[in-house]
DNA sequence: GCAATTTGACCATA
DNA sequence: TATGGTCAAATTGC
């Protein structure tokens, strides 16, 4: 089919741009003279790639399931008002007043619920709730009529400091096959306003011990569990490490009852950390970097946490780039689309 | 002691 | 009135 071949080539193109963006991206927020106005650009352009990679995606059957069961992120639906929000809809939110811890309690008056709102919301279902790569702060969770757990309700972490509306709530969806890992209904309200810059500063700014010492154990468990650090040309996380790095990116305890650990792997699902599995303060907090540190160009493995972690920027760097340069391009670019396929409407932040 | 989570109560909506 | 979403005091953990 000439139309699929079409689409397929469309679709080969917009991610290699995107793939290009990405790689430039550290640089070019390095070098740039106003690295907000750059940070928001880049933002904007790979979010609309993003989109288009989503629109296509919608216009071809599912891809075939994976063999095996690695942390899925997909697109549940994306009705008309449930399409991601846009950065100009999320800056015009901003205005919002902060809600304060410990103050009187008014009802309903600033944030209306159940949609009602203009907001824009929308639906993944995950296997991975928590690792989206924002950090959430759990305020309740309630059992729901007809389901058989209860829905857990976030928010941001930044609400107070930036005044973020954005809300998420996650569903585990009921399932009988006990042999597959739990899916998640996550609903999200509201685009982030507040800036992952914002938080990543507050995080090297060392403002809490808490956050300093959970990133420590976060790399300790992102890059030395994973095996990232230890010269291993592929690495794996499955899905169990891949929870327990979600809960810590999120700040917040697993909940067991929540998070069985699922049947290991058969297969590594690609290299290093996915990116819907790397903890996002490795985005954030070794970021800028050069392009030296990212690609060594001497054949050799990223050999430090620092590299593996910033490699994460997308699924496939942790490949041997001194071995067979073509076959690694094509694993890098199949990884790559996977992971805009399936990661459609998801908000990534860098 | 501080920050995050838990949990019961409150409130808006259908 | 039932239900879902949020608040905030109490609890827990670091």
């Amino acid at each position: 089919m000439a139309c699929v071949a079409d689409r397929q080539a469309a679709v080969r193109e917009v991610a290699q741009v995107y793939e290009l963006i990405k790689l430039q991206q550290p640089l070019l927020l390095l070098h740039s003279s106003s690295s907000h106005l750059a940070q928001s650009l880049l933002g904007k352009a790979l979010r609309a790639l993003n989109v288009a990679l989503s629109v296509m995606n919608q216009q071809q059957p599912p891809p075939p399931p994976p063999a095996v069961a690695p942390v899925t992120v997909v697109v549940v639906k994306a009705e008309p008002h449930l399409s991601p929000p846009s950065p100009a809809s999320a800056d015009s939110e901003a205005t919002a007043p902060p809600a304060r811890r410990g103050a009187k309690r008014t009802r309903r008056s600033a944030a209306p619920v159940g949609g009602k709102k203009n907001s824009s919301s929308w639906a993944t279902l995950t296997a991975v709730p928590y690792d989206d790569g924002y950090e959430w702060r759990k305020y309740g969770e309630k059992k729901i009529n007809g389901t058989l757990f209860t829905r857990s309700y976030f928010r941001c972490t930044y609400k107070d400091d930036a005044g973020c509306l954005a809300t998420k709530h996650v569903q585990q969806m009921d399932s009988d096959d006990n042999s597959s890992p739990p899916m998640f209904h996550v609903t999200y309200h509201n685009d982030h306003t507040c800036s992952s810059a914002k938080a990543a500063a507050k995080a090297n700014t060392g403002s809490s011990s808490n956050n300093n010492s959970h990133l420590a154990a976060l790399l300790a468990d992102c890059c030395d569990g994973s095996g990232c650090n230890k010269g291993l040309t592929t690495t794996t996380i499955n899905g169990h490490a891949a929870a327990a790095a979600a809960a810590m990116n999120m700040n917040m305890k697993q909940e067991p009852s929540l998070l069985p650990p699922p049947p290991p792997l058969a297969e590594p699902p690609s290299a290093c950390f996915p990116y819907d599995q790397m903890p996002q303060q490795c985005h954030q907090l070794l970021f800028p970097v050069s392009m030296e540190q990212q690609f060594p160009g001497n054949g050799e493995e990223i050999p430090s946490a620092a590299g593996s972690c910033i490699s994460g920027e997308t699924s496939w760097d942790g490949y041997y780039y001194s071995g067979d340069m073509a076959a690694a391009e094509d694993d890098r670019f199949h990884d790559l689309e996977r992971f805009l396929l399936g990661d459609s409407f998801m908000d990534y932040q860098y």
